[in-house]
DNA sequence: CATTTTGTTGCAAACGATTGCAAGATGCCG
DNA sequence: CGGCATCTTGCAATCGTTTGCAACAAAATG
């Protein structure tokens, strides 16, 4: 057929109401033949269908959102605020959107992806929850956003966040217990030898910012001595930052405890340039455990986060809060892994 | 003020209507305002501006979107067709979506982000394209929907897509020559003495097609034999498979081509269960050189993709597309990382 | 055959922002 | 002081889909 074949080659069928036309019905007809489940013939359906079919119609989904309040799409917000030169292109945060994309897709979600850059822009969060583009809200990662954050909460149900859990904290939040994954790597480091522990990270960010005091409760307890040393984590200027740290002279029993793997790794290559073997003179404990981890030489001791669990758990919590259930946050439990650095 | 207090509490204020009720003015007077650098009096734009921001007003984008016809969201579709059980997760998928990522954002863009499998979904392609969501598409791997991807391009211009190159193709690719990068990689194995060359992964997917056709060109030239073992990238069946087809009894002069690191890596691991060593007994050359790569041991020799350009260079590219050009294919050269595995 | 019930369909009003056109106000000129 | 240009602003249509309501036809009932 001719006729098809020019609809083939310029589609003129944009709109309900072109195929309304066609088909010789009304375009309410025609949106209620799509739906599916609708009141309609089961006849015209069929003809409408096949109609549609044959002449490539695809209704606008903005419209659609627009009359329905709703979009089927899921925010995911990454505010990258501690570490403005930090991208998203960072191992931990796109593993984890990773999880959360295999996840949603399989609810039927599509996924809107935000950088956000805080200093930059003071009212990402608000400005993302009223764009009216997004039935969900999920934040990668607090950053230094923790007060923002819980002031959207109360008035927003259907956001879910990954990060450190606060006591009495208002929004609802999926993550590792930071503090306890920070003792549990100071522990081995303690056990190990270690008399004085540098942590390595920046801890304006919340989470760094518990494992920093969980290694301040065993160090603390144990008597040994713990020093921040604050280092960034945008891939242009880490290796730098971590070789300045680590330019010093290690004394006997110095030990380093790093907040991600990320800078654990930097760690273990600057420490070898400089010829100081690990773990016999420096011991070193990452945290995330990341697929790399298993294969630096040698191996790093780290500290787990269940990253696939969390993205899941993240997207349950969600589904649920879109129903209007107020859920509780999770708190999973950090796992030591015991490699060769510590 | 417990106007102001009223209108935090609930934000009456939604639409544009109800701020040009509460100004005094038209809607359309205040969509000019908020817009800026329209002929609106500059009194009266201040004081809306300031009106809409004590009001957290913020408009909504899907009304916007509809009535200009642009939604300043490009889509990033990742077909797993060759591989219906790969998952997003997968750590070159999600390395150069990072990337896309940071440039995107940098051009004021949003990204919606779609997973599909073409086998479920016949009209994937179409429908992300006809949604009406997206004002551009970025196509993460052509996996086996070549010929699909060639015919929306020729309705559809702002379309970019990573994959393979062909001659005379259609649609506009960036990516890495992988004919050549299997010749490289083969290459350094037959120097090697490699007389026998398992070529690891599923040639189905044009870019693994594409390596192994490389292996081809140095295998008859130089009279080793290339053996295609296909091996899928799903997580949960990559060991297994590798397994499966690494429990063999390996010759002298036996070689591993890997199509993609995460094959090579597991491969890696597969032989040091069997004590077959790497590389005395056993070449092997990955591909991607992934960051993973270089921390391995013994560490990969691989032929690397420059992800992180590429990722720019496909940014660049639509956004050209999108104000009318219609670009070239960019094809990179790969380049052989030698370290000690071949 | 009149009346109710059931099943389909069309009509038109939303959803909320944008924008061409026209109208009103103001200032300027001769 | 009339006429005209210049600024501002309002009006109303538009983007394309969904959906409550009413209308109509056909079937079932008494």
């Amino acid at each position: 057929m001719s006729e098809q074949e020019i609809s083939k080659a310029r589609p003129a069928v944009r709109t309900l109401s072109d195929l309304a036309r066609i088909a010789g019905v009304s375009a309410g007809t025609v949106s209620r033949a799509l739906a599916g489940n609708s009141l309609v013939n089961a006849d015209t359906r069929e003809r409408i269908v096949a109609l549609a079919r044959d002449h490539g119609f695809r209704p606008n989904k903005m419209a659609s959102s627009l009359r329905r309040q709703k979009t089927d799409v899921i925010g995911i917000a990454i505010p990258l605020g501690h570490d403005s030169r930090q991208q998203i292109s960072d191992t931990f945060f796109i593993t984890l959107l990773g999880h959360l994309a295999d996840a949603l897709t399989e609810r039927g979600y599509d996924l809107m992806l935000r950088r956000v850059i805080p200093e930059r822009d003071e009212d990402w969060l608000d400005r993302f929850i009223g764009s009216g583009m997004i039935d969900g809200l999920l934040v990668i990662g607090q950053s230094d956003q923790f007060d923002r954050i819980e002031e959207a909460a109360d008035g927003y149900l259907p956001m879910v966040v990954w990060g450190n859990h606060a006591e009495g904290q208002r929004h609802c939040v999926v993550g590792t217990d930071n503090r306890l994954g920070g003792r549990l790597a100071t522990e081995r480091l303690v056990l190990g030898g270690a008399r004085h522990i540098f942590f390595l990270g920046d801890t304006s960010a919340v989470e760094f910012a518990a494992r920093y005091e969980g290694a301040r409760d065993v160090a603390e307890r144990t008597g040994v001595k713990v020093t921040p040393l604050s280092s960034h984590l945008s891939s242009d200027r880490l290796e730098a930052e971590v070789a300045a740290n680590l330019d010093r002279a290690f004394e006997p029993g110095d030990a380093i405890f790093a907040a991600t793997d990320t800078l654990a790794i930097a760690s273990l290559a600057r420490l070898k340039a400089l010829d100081i073997a690990v773990p016999e003179r420096v011991r070193i404990v990452g945290f995330d455990d990341l697929p790399l981890a298993a294969q630096t030489a040698p191996p790093l001791t780290t500290v787990r986060q269940d990253i696939r669990a969390g993205a899941f758990a993240m997207v349950d919590l969600l589904i649920r809060r879109l129903a209007g259930e107020n859920t509780e946050s999770i708190v999973m439990p950090p796992r030591l892994i015991e490699r060769i650095t510590a």
